[in-house]
DNA sequence: TTCAACCAATTGCAAAATGCAATCAGTTTG
DNA sequence: CAAACTGATTGCATTTTGCAATTGGTTGAA
């Protein structure tokens, strides 16, 4: 997989690698979502991606340094994704755009609320994170206390607003 | 124009506006390149836009309130686009694409020192710029001496490169 | 007053991407 | 041994893209 490389501007080439309606979606579920595998991918995914779309991006984003791919030990079909430093330092981009469709777009709270807190600690928040995902996928620096994490505390929030919307609805 | 609102989900939401190869590379040209009219963002783009691309995503942006069209008074058939609030507050977003692809892309650096200087200036010099753009586009607040505008700087910038380069070329 | 240059698109068409459903062969679990 | 699960692949219809040519009109200079 090699870059169409129409200009050598940053912005264009970055649209090159992620300028589509899947591969950023695939990477936030990853990311925020914290899949591993094809079938969480695929099963999960709130926008209902179709399999063959999801195969031809996984390859794509391998070939393309923002992911890679080993053999899950457990199971000699299944494949572990994991994020790379190039995919793990889109925590900002992720931010701004989730910033910016918090103001000007019509989201709803549940699934905004990530968004929210991501733009409220700003990079301080945004580093922890990504150092948090630098352990998980590529196995640098030190764990952190389960539930302490920032990915523990995003999901937390989440869970919050899902029942107190759950409790308006009955 | 209406959204798929294949989720309440920032990210998706924002990809659904611009998530494609052309929507911000014509808004890039619009907050960098100064560009208003169809010819000029037609004849200058750096990565060759079509004329039916050009016309298609300049309407979907209007119908989605990221750019106003207004009849230019010195021509009948002359057309002025204008960013909005909407389009203006995509500085961050990007600046943040800028600096994550001038760290992982081949990028060229004629067309990366502005991605440099906006990196380097942080959210004090977006703040700075996006009320220039404020000015010229929506015609609030206060005009700045010209040469002194954030735009003048970056294009000085651009203009000191192009020109070193070419020194060394001959 | 004629005419070339310019204006914002539109049209026709081939190629590529997308989306959907069905399917695949191998693996694990009950 | 069968059912469920694994990461995909295939076939096909639809949609989007990209390119080149063209449209109907406007402008400015000769």
């Amino acid at each position: 997989m090699t870059l169409d490389r129409r200009s050598g501007c940053p912005i264009n080439l970055s649209l090159e690698v992620f300028g589509d309606r899947w591969s950023l979606i695939i990477l936030r579920d990853m990311i925020f979502g914290g899949r591993r595998h094809f079938r969480e991918l695929l099963n999960h995914s709130m926008e209902g991606i179709a399999s063959n779309i999801l195969a031809d991006r996984l390859k794509r984003l391998v070939e393309l340094g923002m992911l890679t791919r080993t053999d899950d030990p457990t199971h000699k079909q299944k494949a572990i994704y994991s994020l790379t430093e190039m995919s793990i330092t889109l925590v900002p981009i992720m931010a701004q755009l989730g910033a910016w469709g918090r103001v000007w777009l019509p989201v709803t709270e549940d699934l905004s609320i990530r968004a929210k807190l991501l733009e409220e600690g700003g990079p301080s928040l945004w580093d922890d994170f990504m150092n948090e995902l630098r352990f998980e996928h590529l196995g640098i620096g030190t764990p952190k206390p389960a539930g302490t994490t920032v990915r523990a505390r995003l999901h937390a929030a989440y869970q919050a607003v899902v029942e107190a919307q759950a409790r308006k609805a009955s």
